[in-house]
DNA sequence: CCTTAGTCCTGCATGC
DNA sequence: TGCATGCAGGACTAAG
């Protein structure tokens, strides 16, 4: 998400929106008509990243893209386009966004100025100090995995991503999160900025369906250490590696360097 | 409040 | 080859 916003600001500071058209109903949430009510006509002022949502600021309301899993943003497609276009947003410059969605999992909405924007996050896992806080607030029994990828803990963790966190600091993904040590709580907060920067760094993670809005793909699944390497055996140790279920989630971790 | 399970969706991998 | 089946996954909601 951060590779797009970067890559989005300069192509759409200062367009002024005209419509947002969903195709796929669900796409955009509320009623189409209000939403257009309010925001037609405004200019964009500030487009930037909170947690895995891409904020679009107008002037006074908000308009928030989350893209899930597969979601795709493209500006100013070929005519001869591609499947899958779940909404456009059109702007008074005769430009366009398109979100390409093969699952249909992708939203965006419009917030009012006074109504309170997103849902509550956590803060942003992009240092150590701040993931560290976030770390020795937790109270918690659940699985450390499932912590990280809790947003209101820390917004903006991802199933790669904690995974390589993961094993980058030698913890095992189903400790209870209270219980990590202060060595591994240093550990944590050192890794989870660490692998976040140098992903985007590389701008991305490509496994199928990222793209940036040029269609270009990341590079950071070169990086990948654990996430989806199941059976082949651990860079430090060579020992197979693992995939389990924490929290309803694929997880793949190295049973010798990250011990129970 | 805390935690877990179900829901949304389709492309792709797998197996017969 | 063709078809059926199962799985992945982020955030939200319902339920325990």
């Amino acid at each position: 998400m951060e590779t797009i916003v970067r890559r989005l600001r300069p192509l759409l500071s200062n367009l002024r929106l005209r419509r947002i058209e969903p195709l796929w109903p669900r796409t955009l949430i509320g009623d189409p008509e209000q939403v257009n009510a309010v925001a037609s006509g405004r200019r964009i002022h500030d487009v930037f990243r909170r947690g895995k949502y891409i904020c679009i600021d107008l002037d006074g309301p908000r308009i928030t893209v989350h893209l899930r899993m597969s979601g795709r943003l493209v500006f100013d497609p070929r005519p001869e386009s591609q499947p899958h276009i779940r909404a456009r947003i059109h702007f008074m410059e005769s430009r366009c966004l398109v979100l390409v969605d093969p699952r249909k999992f992708a939203r965006i909405r419009m917030w009012r100025a006074q109504e309170a924007f997103l849902p509550r996050l956590g803060p942003e896992p992009l240092r150590p100090e701040t993931v560290r806080r976030a770390l020795d607030g937790l109270a918690t029994c659940r699985a450390v995995k499932t912590a990280l990828l809790d947003q209101h803990v820390l917004a903006g963790i991802g199933n790669i991503y904690a995974d390589e966190a993961l094993f980058r600091a030698r913890i095992h993904p189903r400790i209870p999160a209270r219980e990590l040590t202060i060595g591994q709580r240093s550990r944590l907060s050192a890794a989870v900025p660490q692998v976040l920067n140098a992903a985007i760094r590389r701008k991305g993670t490509t496994l199928n369906d990222y793209r940036d809005p040029d269609q270009r793909p990341g590079t950071f699944q070169q990086e990948l250490k654990v996430y989806g390497r199941t059976g082949q055996p651990c860079f430090t140790c060579g020992t197979p590696l693992v995939r389990i279920v924490v929290g309803q989630r694929g997880t793949h971790f190295c049973p010798k360097c990250q011990k129970a």
